[in-house]
DNA sequence: TAGATTGTTAATCGATTAACAATC
DNA sequence: TAGATTGTTAATCGATTAACAATC
């Protein structure tokens, strides 16, 4: 039981069960074995029990767990048990689009501003928020102590807002433009790179076997042996 | 080579290598070894090796890989060499954001349509594409030969939406409602959920030691020693 | 009690890292 | 040739699955 380090996979499980947990309670049921578990998740019913058990036994043998109050534990254990309040950087349609997303579907989270380095986009209201200018963000992320940032700007922009926000307290990122940042240790770094998940989608599109042979076929009509440029 | 069955994990870091190459070329870098490819991207070099060693040997020894060249390559594995059509449907905030952002940003792919069933969306113009009612979704998906579609409604209607294009030939979808969708064998689905996303960082961005100590306190006044029965 | 299902340990599987011969 | 770096095999590490005793 609390024993540390326990791995990213595990971790994102964690916010999936909630979802599930949130469904079922809404639908009334009141207990659920990690069986049923598995069949709403996906994942294998030994899989979810051992991610639970790495934070404690909130199961009853023979009976299950109680949605109510696995539910109860998850949401301290993800760190939701309070209103977390994050800043979007990038008021482009991506940055709009995620703003008004999160206000309506996730109660956990709370949008406390938008900030934009292009003048011609602050002073718009996003759902009755105002665009800042991104001069105004370290303070606004000091007064209201603002640990996660969204970052919705464009690739060119995005190492210099995230060296910006860490340098005034911010500890995690959900990145949404196209590069790798750096950062320093004990920063976390998500990414959510819409191309890449679609690029990645397209492999699997078409049938692999045929691509792959192609592949094959052009590298020995093309590299008799210049394969390699030999300089 | 090209031996099936390569890893998700390893087709997930295709298309990252392949915007790092992008952006070399752009620098006009002609030749790069592993070891730089692992800066740039953070895996290790011998990931890197391994990973295109799945698909050919691509790169000279003692020298590293062609840019261009392990472009191409990249560009044919992945299946980039021919663009590909798709179509996104739910035409809310979100699905909006994801058109426009992919319209600009992705030269790869390209949204031939937009449906939404709320006839209130119908008609809007999105860069200059029409949101169709859903109804016209089969004979489009019929006449392009669709394959890929981006899923952006709500919970509710993911799972219709998702038998409906898949009945009429779509392959492969990325999922950003925050369902799990069932599909037959041999459809892929990848899912955004930019909710499980953020709340997975929420669990970084504050001391976890802290907070997993608190549950053990809140366990304690509940659980009076329950805690593990020693039998 | 008998049946069900958890929590946990052991076995397996897969992915990453290390090492190095091949070779440019 | 000497130096560098790939491609690939072997070793390690971590995550998933299987199994089962504990126990409700």
């Amino acid at each position: 039981m609390s024993s540390r380090n326990i791995s990213k996979t595990v971790i994102k499980r964690l916010p999936i069960y909630l979802r599930i947990l949130d469904q079922l309670i809404r639908r009334g049921i009141e207990m659920i074995s990690s069986k049923e578990l598995s069949n709403e998740s996906g994942f294998t019913a030994e899989q979810i029990r051992k991610d639970l058990a790495y934070f404690g036994a909130f199961g009853t043998r023979g009976a299950g767990y109680n949605t109510l109050f696995l539910r109860e534990k998850l949401i301290t254990i993800i760190g939701l048990d309070s209103i977390t309040d994050t800043i979007v950087i990038g008021a482009g349609n991506l940055g709009t689009a995620l703003t008004r997303y999160n206000l309506t579907k996730n109660p956990y989270v709370n949008i406390v501003a938008v900030f934009d380095k292009n003048p011609k986009l602050v002073g718009n209201k996003i759902d009755g928020l105002d665009v800042l200018p991104i001069n105004k963000a370290p303070q606004l992320i000091k007064k209201y102590n603002i640990k996660v940032c969204l970052i919705s700007v464009t690739a060119n922009s995005a190492q210099e807002v995230a060296d910006l926000v860490i340098k005034n307290g911010v500890k995690a990122i959900l990145n949404f433009a196209p590069v790798k940042l750096s950062v320093p240790e004990g920063i976390h770094v998500h990414n959510a790179d819409l191309t890449i998940e679609l690029q990645s989608l397209i492999y699997y599109s078409s049938a692999e076997e045929e691509r792959l042979s192609r592949l094959d076929r052009e590298s020995k009509g093309k590299e008799p042996d210049l394969e390699k440029p030999l300089s």
